[in-house]
DNA sequence: GAGTTTAGTTAGCTTGGCTAAGTAATCAGG
DNA sequence: CCTGATTACTTAGCCAAGCTAACTAAACTC
């Protein structure tokens, strides 16, 4: 019995994989949260944000079926966010049922501060690490984010 | 230029990494989430659950601190569960302030049911991968849990 | 241009978050 | 042991965040 995955023992070993990579993010996502409080706003209303910053989300629907939430929740986030000053709704002169939606300079602000406490958080335990342990999250990386953004709604071939 | 992490190249190369995986941690609970509407529960109670069910949590207090909620949050979500069957509520007798909280049959089925949908949708996905890729996640996953599962308060020595 | 579809909003409800203040049990001194 | 402090949780009452149902308005279809 080999470390060497063969094509029989690949499914229970996929498993396993899964099993604990999925308890890793959440532990440590669970972990990282806790900065989040030196931002001063609330989980949901700082995950919208973030879609708007980082994913280019531009429409109110689209930013809610990102953050797997009804447009009437979303409507009224994006109001709360709108009123803060961190975001900015604007009709779309082309399609006026449309509203885009922008980050203003302070959501952007506000959210990069968040993001940086919870990176430099990640970025000291990393730095503790071993060369080699470190070399084998940072070979992991890619194939990680592929699994990360793949597409929810493939349908098995 | 190697790709050997030196001395000199190691913190940037930290802070790099640590944004990636913050990054595709987000990306990958956000897409198995859309797993979780099929157990009928709301996130605040499978989480809570979940933490019950997984973790040995055992008093509603340390309940709350670990899903970082007032007591008073926690103790309206322990009701909810309970009265749905999921939970057990029961006064400790050494100590009677503290309430022990355990899950029933009936909760550790429901929530082994919605990990076992997160999980088996990730594994799908680890299926398709390279042996070497698989390998590389497989290899970096020790490392990854024991960062995840790392104490958040300690400080810099 | 009448009917359909699409994008958001409004109304109204439940749940989930908080703080402040209360109760009850335990602990620590004197 | 009794008095005061601490701990664990609950109650009350507020606001935010989730939902569905029903509405408005714009854009498509033909």
């Amino acid at each position: 019995m080999t470390s060497q995955a063969g094509a029989r023992a690949r499914p229970a070993q996929a498993a396993d994989v899964a099993t604990r990579l999925h308890s890793a993010a959440i532990h440590l996502l669970r972990r990282l949260r806790i900065e989040d409080q030196a931002s001063g706003l609330s989980g949901p209303r700082l995950s919208a944000l973030s879609v708007v910053v980082f994913g280019g989300v531009t429409t109110l629907g689209d930013l809610a079926r990102a953050e797997q939430v009804r447009p009437p929740t979303m409507s009224r986030l994006v109001a709360g966010l709108v009123h803060a000053g961190l975001m900015e709704a604007v009709r779309d002169p082309d399609d006026r049922r449309v509203q885009r939606i922008r980050a203003t300079a302070k959501g952007r602000s506000l959210l990069e501060a968040g993001r940086a406490r919870r990176v430099r958080r990640l970025t000291r335990d990393l730095e503790r690490l071993a060369a080699g342990e470190f070399t084998a999250v940072a070979g992991a990386l890619d194939v990680i984010e592929r699994i990360a953004r793949a597409n929810p709604n493939h349908t098995t071939p």
